[in-house]
DNA sequence: ATACTGATGGCCT
DNA sequence: GGCCATCAGTATA
């Protein structure tokens, strides 16, 4: 059980993508310790990326794609919803992996409470879902992974078996397949993903 | 089971 | 003004 550190996001962020499942999503930031295990990601780069808010070079928004490896990269979503990614690569190359689902493991009252009462399956299977039980916002865009309240560690889980399918929601860059899911986890955003083409 | 729709902010051309 | 890396609700089968 040991937080992940620069050096694990500092690479390419389809290895990232597929490195991530399994392991533990942390957030100390209430006092109340929130826990999820990643089961759904997606890899987005920078250029030659169509599908990627850095496609079209550093903006305001997509700054922090553009740093440190490590850093969270949080946006709002059709004006209601946040999604949460993780930089990856080196710094000036922009990439991320967008956290999809977790599995929840620890605070899942708190997450039912910020969530509203429904199935604990229902809790962190989208990336709005999640951002919403873990309370994260516009505020934690740029938060340190390293160093800061919200971390990802290691959980030893080994054996997983990984699928791969095109990334949800896109018209741009639909047809990559740089989304990667546990293939048994009933916690992912959608029982049948999309066709690969 | 799939299909649509409204909500709603901000980024883009 | 148009377009989204979404979600919950409703409708139709």
């Amino acid at each position: 059980v040991a937080r992940l550190r620069r050096g694990f996001y500092a690479r390419d962020p389809v290895d990232v993508a597929r490195d991530l499942l399994g392991k533990m999503l942390v957030n100390a930031m209430d006092g109340v310790l929130l826990r999820g295990r990643i089961v759904e990601v997606e890899a987005y780069r920078g250029q030659a990326d169509p599908g990627s808010h850095a496609y079209r070079g550093p903006s305001p928004r997509n700054s922090v794609m553009f740093g440190d490896a490590g850093h969270l990269y949080v946006y709002i979503s059709y004006g209601i919803h946040f999604c949460a990614n993780v930089v990856t690569d080196r710094t000036g190359i922009a990439g991320a992996v967008l956290l999809r689902a977790l599995e929840p493991i620890d605070g899942v009252g708190e997450m039912e409470k910020r969530r509203g009462p429904r199935p604990v399956v229902d809790l962190c299977n989208g990336p709005g879902k999640l951002c919403q039980a873990f309370g994260i916002t516009r505020e934690q865009n740029g938060v340190d992974l390293d160093t800061g309240e919200v971390w990802i560690e290691d959980d030893c889980c080994v054996n997983l078996k990984i699928g791969n399918s095109r990334r949800i929601g896109l018209s741009a860059g639909a047809d990559l397949p740089l989304r990667f899911y546990v293939t048994d986890s009933a916690y992912v955003s959608r029982a049948r993903p999309p066709a690969l083409r």
